[in-house]
RNA sequence: UCCCCCGUAGCUCAGUUGGUUAGAGCACCGGACUGUUAAUCCGGGUGUCGAAGGUUCAAGUCCUUCCGGGGGAGCCA
């Protein structure tokens, strides 16, 4: 038995193939079948006059998912996407797959999510899942070569780390627990004990968020430093990307390409320096009084509504032309169905290009008027980011929004030592970090001021009492780094079987 | 919790200022075509128009409420 992914290595030679049927077009004495068996996809091609009258009259019955054994030769083709194509000998039936609800046409993301175990089997589903394989990995062998070790936290605590409205509930024997928002206050006594140390576990969020950033069961990793301050944090915040993005670059050619991922981006994030800039700064360039590169947000958001009213236009001119052509009566019906498709397929980007256009004024308006300690909305991240061709740190946050543990900037106590790495292409924040309050007066101080129960921070504060050093660590949102890398819009699709506020099955 | 949009065939969607019998594509079946890339072309039938109530001579279309979904705000990774 042989794997797709091996193919290259057989040319010309005899190959067993096991693995599913996901498509099958056919002409007179020919039929084209794309397999797939897990390691990649595979065009088969069963002649008639190669593979006898028997074979051929069953490959014309495959249905879509029918699970077969090929038996058959490989050969070059530049014109397939892995370079190679199976002539098959013999086919056997393994399995029988009729009426597959996932048809090679589009559907909805509701019915899609509905059939999500089927669905995980089609192309950008699995291309999305390696490379997601490969970041989890390349994320272990960066903190293992690195020194690291890995230690997790546990996934029930009796309290809340960051404010409560977002907890689930759920009982631990005969009293209330909840489900961990983040392992970070443990991260922090675990390094204390091994020096550096990160996490890698499932977190959890009821926030009735709908939008393409948010999950409600996401997985997070949290690293912890003892003995960093926030420069070192910082360095080893970009130095970890680096390394992440590379390897995906060199091991998922293949998958980015299947993706259309334009990895000009994802170069620069490897080769260039990441910008680093204070709150701010950030501030004046949101609110378009300071030039990137000769350009401001506000500049870049005219610009954009400026393209998006040319799109429009265009779109109305044709579609206008199209149903000319549409009333005319004696129009054969093929030539009328398929400019009716496109005029159909048209007017919905027509309308999603309206929709956008309406929310430009709003962004402008967000951007100009942003005001100072405030925390930075979506349009405010994407107008930000869309200036820098990298991530960017943006650090030395207002300490009011920011959580109760963070370290203050020596001389500046309204600012603490926080850092966000936003993603560009509008991904925004993957990362939050932070240098952490290590003088024990001004966190408890802190937890009293943000309400917290002092009675379930002791052992947090023992960390101070007992040793206390200067430490540094941050948490990145896999799902969010894999969205980014992979540019899929929504986060439920980067992750197997998605969680979220009105999505529990399948 | 708030704002905007959507709910029509198994799936994706059209359906005009309310007006005769509800319209395509895909999927499925049959046929054509000897290299297709979501193949194409010809033929075949499919509906509790999300639910309830209301306005009207007449409602898929208008109004109210509810249910479900999408996008966004807040909050965050």
């Amino acid at each position: 038995m042989h794997y797709i992914e091996d193919l290259k290595q057989y040319i010309g030679q005899e190959v067993v193939l096991k693995g599913w049927v996901t498509n099958r077009r056919s002409s007179k004495g020919i039929e084209f079948i794309i397999l797939r068996d897990g390691t990649g996809f595979v065009q088969c091609v069963v002649d008639v006059n190669e593979a006898g009258e028997q074979v051929y009259e069953r490959a014309h019955r495959l249905t879509q998912e029918t699970a077969v054994e090929f038996k058959g030769y490989v050969l070059e083709d530049e014109r397939q996407l892995g370079g190679v194509e199976v002539h098959v000998r013999n086919i056997e039936v393994i399995g029988p797959s009729q009426d597959y609800p996932i048809t090679n046409k589009p559907h909805g993301i509701d019915f899609l999510l509905d059939h999500r175990h089927l669905w995980l089997r089609h192309r950008r589903p699995w291309a999305i899942m390696r490379v997601r394989n490969t970041i989890i990995f390349a994320i272990h062998q960066f903190f293992q070569q690195e020194g690291f070790v890995q230690a997790d936290a546990p996934i029930f605590t009796p309290n809340a780390v960051e404010g409560t409205t977002t907890l689930f509930e759920t009982m631990f024997y005969d009293r209330p627990a909840y489900l961990t928002q983040s392992g970070q206050l443990y991260g922090e006594a675990m390094a204390m004990a091994l020096g550096k140390i990160y996490t890698f576990g499932p977190t959890f969020r009821a926030e009735k968020s709908k939008t393409r950033r948010h999950l409600s069961e996401f997985w997070m990793i949290e690293p912890e430093m003892a003995f960093y301050d926030n420069e070192m944090n910082m360095d080893l915040i970009e130095r970890f990307i680096k390394f992440v993005v590379a390897r995906v670059l060199e091991k998922n050619k293949f998958e980015l390409e299947l993706l259309e991922r334009d990895t000009t981006i994802l170069e620069n994030t490897i080769n260039k320096p990441f910008p680093r800039i204070t709150y701010d700064e950030a501030v004046q360039i949101i609110r378009g009084e300071k030039q990137v590169k000769g350009k401001t947000t506000i500049g870049l958001l005219e610009e954009m509504k400026a393209s998006t009213e040319d799109r429009i236009k265009t779109l109305e001119k044709e579609i206008a032309e199209r149903e000319k052509i549409l009333a005319d009566p004696n129009l054969k019906q093929g030539k009328r169905n398929f400019i009716q498709n496109k005029v159909d397929t048209m007017k919905h980007e027509l309308k999603e290009l309206q929709e956008k256009l309406k929310n430009i004024p709003q962004w402008i308006d967000s951007a100009k008027n942003f005001e100072y300690g405030e925390d930075f909305g979506g349009s405010d991240e994407t107008a930000l980011t869309s200036l820098f061709d990298t991530p960017i740190m943006v650090y030395n946050w207002p300490k009011a929004i920011k959580a109760f543990y963070m370290k203050e900037v020596p001389g500046r106590p309204d600012l603490v030592k926080g850092i966000d790495v936003l993603a560009p292409e509008g991904y925004g924040e993957i990362v939050g970090g932070s240098e952490r309050e290590s003088n024990f007066d001004i966190l408890l101080e802190s937890i009293r001021k943000h309400g917290l129960p002092e009675k379930f921070f002791q052992w947090y504060l023992d960390l101070r009492r007992f040793g206390g050093v200067p430490h540094s660590g941050f948490g990145l949102g896999l799902e969010r780094f894999v969205a980014w890398i992979t540019k899929t819009y929504h986060v439920r699709e980067v992750i197997p079987f998605p969680r979220y506020y009105g999505r529990l099955e399948p």
